[in-house]
DNA sequence: CGCGACGTTGATTTGCCTCAACGATTGTGG
DNA sequence: CCACAATCGTTGAGGCAAATCAACGTCGCG
């Protein structure tokens, strides 16, 4: 189980020893999923924390007209879960599933806890990778109550260019808030300058 | 110096011996603000996290046009920063600001790492208090690029009802993403019903 | 081959903004 | 205590950004 880059990931964080690897070792589970596979599915309880190891993972929400929006997206090194329904157990509005086939590593929230309490490097890890995802939700809601499709379009560019020839373009539309049509639209625009 | 207050809120995550507690209160100090008046003014490095005693403040944005957007309201019991600037020690494209007459306890981010290090509960403390903000931060993203003004007016509502007759509803207009002249439409079409 | 996923384009509609004007209330200095 | 300004909310006319709806082209794949 290849759990080198998760734990090469961790350590840019936090130092960690070596009982802290081997029970972190101890608790993680290689998962593989095909392409369109849910990961969580709205309506379960959301039960780990998931880290890629490969491909491609979304958490969206469907609202109730049918329409599919993207919160975020998960690639190499990186984390995902609903952390609400993970926390209160309840059912999630939310749902994971794989744009490509994809390799995780996942924790189960009692394994995490377990974690917590003979390690407090984790704590730390996780609080620091929380507070980097907070300020870029934060920057997300500011560009969303700021700005126009066309400069969500472009910030998105920069801010993910491995994923731009990667994913769809209706994920992109369904990330930044807007139809695909008028994501193709605002294309069509900008290369006309 | 009340820092019961804070305290008692701290304890409702985390349990905390007296080390821990008198550690904190060495660390914490008053500060009084008027209406209007500044704690973080954009451009300055945002130092110290803050925990509101009484009264409210935003945590806003102005973007180029000179159009302020609320990021945030903090009133008794809540916390505010740039976590950002704080992190990462560089200049704030964020200001806050007091809409009342305000209270708060402020800890320096010097001192705070302190307490990381000699009482772990502190690190999780505030991984749980950045959990919960990240999932406030995650459904208003869901809100924003899912809903109609008038949806998110209506949430709004339900969300913070303490802060409807207690603050402008042009700050509401800024925190929702839209004008102060369509909120006030809003409202009419909504009496009507 | 035929079908589903994906992207593009155009015509029309609509949610929300802009700009401008106008009361009501509060606060403040003379 | 009054006069005046500033703040706050409301209303309306007109305009624009983005949604909706519909049609069509292309590709990859079972």
């Amino acid at each position: 189980m290849d759990i080198q880059s998760l734990v090469q990931h961790i350590v840019k964080i936090i130092p960690l020893d070596d009982p802290a690897v081997s029970d972190l070792a101890a608790k993680l589970a290689l998962k593989k999923l095909r392409r369109r596979q849910y990961l969580l599915q709205e309506g379960d309880v959301c039960r780990h924390y998931n880290f890629v190891l490969s491909g491609c993972l979304r958490l969206y929400f469907v609202d109730e007209k049918g329409t599919e929006h993207a919160l975020q997206f998960a690639t190499e090194n990186g984390w995902v879960a609903d952390i609400g329904s993970l926390h209160s157990e309840t059912p999630s509005r939310l749902s994971i599933d794989a744009l490509e086939p994809t390799e995780i590593l996942r924790i189960g929230k009692a394994d995490l806890i377990d974690l917590y309490v003979k390690h407090p490097a984790f704590d730390r890890y996780f609080r620091v990778l929380t507070e980097n995802a907070f300020i870029g939700m934060q920057q997300r809601v500011l560009q969303n109550i700021s700005s126009t499709a066309e400069d969500r379009y472009l910030a998105f560019l920069e801010k993910y260019p491995h994923l731009v020839n990667r994913i769809p373009l209706v994920q992109i539309a369904s990330f930044i808030g807007v139809t695909p049509e008028f994501v193709s639209k605002i294309r069509k625009n900008l290369s006309s300058k």
